[in-house]
DNA sequence: TTTTAGTTTAACCAGATGATTAAATGAATT
DNA sequence: AATTCATTTAATCATCTGGTTAAACTAAAA
């Protein structure tokens, strides 16, 4: 069965809703009204459903946050070759990011409104120690690793790790600003952005073999 | 003399107090009387200076965004080889974000607020054409050469400022997260972000040296 | 048909927020 | 000392916004 506009609960509606324009305008730029709006019912029954704004935000970032580092942690868990490994992680953020913009960035979003709210920052990662800190194990091992086998050279791995997100993210971040410089429309973001993964990935592991 | 919070005009005391909150919350998350307390004045006086919220933020991303550019054209500019210029890019772009971060990061504020109001960086790219099209046009002219002499492989000139951007700003972008996630106070952050220009700087001149 | 329980809405409230105004203050000038 | 003009403030306004409430609607159950 199709999923279109009916199929969806109310609480579905709201959280699409919600997660579309928090993503776009952020905590502090979103207005209950609009969310109501664009799920299509009115401020009420959000208070109904979500007892308040911060509520509904964090249930928002939250699943954001833990999606945009679980999507890490699947392309570093697979078992391939580091290199291999690279490419998945830019091929599968790449791709995430792609068909997942609602016209704005997800990392974006995670990183403004940490910096925007320490104390959410802080709340957030607290749940989430396990995740970061089984990406950081086993990233670093399998650099350990290959650093000693002499197939790359010695870099150290949140170094590495920071590299390739700033890589792989940038575009989606810089966006706005990047269309307008070079007069992309959509389509040809689009195109730059897939033809980046092939191009990153070889620029990263370019960058580290021996 | 030294600058000092009593020599600062009130009109300069205050751009400096919406510059420092508009970075940290943004727009819609700063408000005229935080601005006024953190200028040390009242409400009325900062529309008595400037008209509005929106005219007082203009000037402050104005600001802020041609300084942006601004330092990437400086290095970019400069009379030198191709890796001594990335190497200053570097040197220049991080050294500006490490002492001027108001606890949060420009860039990223101005990639936020782009991103949130199309027609705020429609309006400000609109007078920044000439600097933009400087930048790609002298980096894109001695890629050109570089890769003519055969001294890097082939690579468009917009793929790798992309790439030396991201380089550069992720840090300072996901600086609440990284943050937590190693737990890395202000000092070790710094230094961090210190020992990272030589090791971006290799890491790019390895990525595309043939 | 009546009852009942879950949905949905319009109207409203209190506090926040951007903006205005008229009066007060103070320092320089006459 | 009196005048003048730029600063500064407290009080106030109109609107916005998150949140509440009581009533209306709907569909299934009795």
């Amino acid at each position: 069965m199709q999923i279109t506009e009916e199929t969806l609960t109310t609480e579905q509606k709201i959280l699409q809703a919600a997660r579309k324009l928090f993503i776009q305008k952020g905590l502090t730029g979103t207005r209950m009204d609009d969310i109501a709006k664009e799920a299509g019912i009115n401020k009420a029954l959000l208070h109904y459903y979500f007892r308040s704004k911060e509520k509904l935000f964090e249930l928002v970032f939250e699943e954001e946050s833990k999606h945009f580092l679980g999507k890490i942690l699947d392309a570093i868990e697979s078992d391939k070759s580091l290199f291999e490994k690279i490419a998945q992680l830019v091929e599968i953020d790449t791709e995430h990011y792609l068909h997942n913009s609602c016209g704005a960035s997800v990392p974006m979003f995670v990183f403004y409104e940490m910096a925007r709210d320490p104390e959410l920052a802080a709340r957030q990662m607290r749940f989430k120690t396990g995740l970061t800190r089984r990406i950081m194990d086993v990233f670093g091992q399998q650099i350990k690793i290959e650093i000693e086998k002499g197939t790359i050279r010695p870099i150290d791995p949140s170094d590495l790790f920071i590299n390739i997100m700033g890589l792989v993210l940038m575009p989606f971040m810089a966006k706005p600003m990047l269309q307008i410089m070079h007069d992309w429309d959509e389509e040809t973001f689009r195109q730059i952005a897939e033809k980046r993964k092939k191009e990153i990935t070889e620029f990263i592991i370019n960058a580290i073999k021996v």
